[in-house]
DNA sequence: CATAATGTTTCCAGTAACTGGAGGGTCAAG
DNA sequence: CTTGACCCTCCAGTTACTGGAAACATTATG
């Protein structure tokens, strides 16, 4: 599977595959006798986890720690239940926030329905809910 | 309100909120005598909904589009609406995407539930899931 | 088979969005 | 009037890519 392949399946830009490899995010792939990149489709799997965990805030760093989970076998699994324990209740509040942002973009598209008001009732709307802070 | 307020206010470090400041994404402050930058409520609400935008990957510039939902009156609302109804469109992809995370990780736990297991059996659950491309 | 297009390599430079630190002015308390 | 917390500007460094050049490999076409 070439680079470009693997940068499709795992819909990354070939650079990125590239860039993660080059770093250690992934392992190394084997190359051919050119010296091409050859990668399996366990290359893609890690590369969409990836993708996604990047896509929502996760460092390359954090997404290193959250491969070594898949990755190393001689952890405890107590280890890997705290590890990704704790990234649960990020995403969490992750999917929280997410869900504000959406209300206060789908409160604007609700109030100004495409006839022409003078103003756009989306800061009232953020006042009084302010951040909603759970606590 | 100093910079600091605002900062604590908004959940953003001081050096981001200047920085935002500086290229424009909010407003430029009002300075005391003293040269000290001094912001009101309304920018505290913008910094906020920054703040959330950028944690959900959506670049400086975008989040300057979607400030300018709020500033401009001048817009036609059928603008508004366009623009806004496309991000809302994103924002629940990325709901979608996030909950896959989520049920990973959350798998991952729930199969290596603290005792020792020779390994963890979420790649084979990525493994049936795929990316689940809806198309 | 020649050649052109496409894909891949390395390397190096540039970008986006911060982030840290130096050097220095300001303010409020003691 | 000094001490400490806060603020300023400016500039350099960081993270995570991203674009581009120069060169080799593979594949499609005449």
């Amino acid at each position: 599977m070439n680079i470009s392949a693997v940068a499709a399946a795992a819909g990354l830009p070939v650079k990125t595959v590239r860039y993660y490899s080059d770093i250690g995010l992934v392992p190394a792939p084997s190359r051919s006798d050119s010296g091409y990149r050859s990668y399996d489709d366990a290359a893609v799997r890690k590369l969409v986890f990836v993708r996604r965990a990047r896509e929502f805030g996760f460092s390359v760093g954090e997404c290193r720690e959250l491969l070594g989970l898949y990755e190393d076998r001689h952890r405890s699994s107590a280890d890997v239940k705290r590890i990704a324990t704790r990234r649960l209740e990020e995403i969490a509040g992750k999917q929280r926030e997410l869900q504000s942002l959406h209300n206060e973009l789908a409160h604007l598209v609700e109030a100004c329905r495409g006839d022409h008001r003078p103003d756009c009732p989306i800061i009232d709307g953020l006042e009084a809910r302010r951040t909603a802070a759970p606590e």
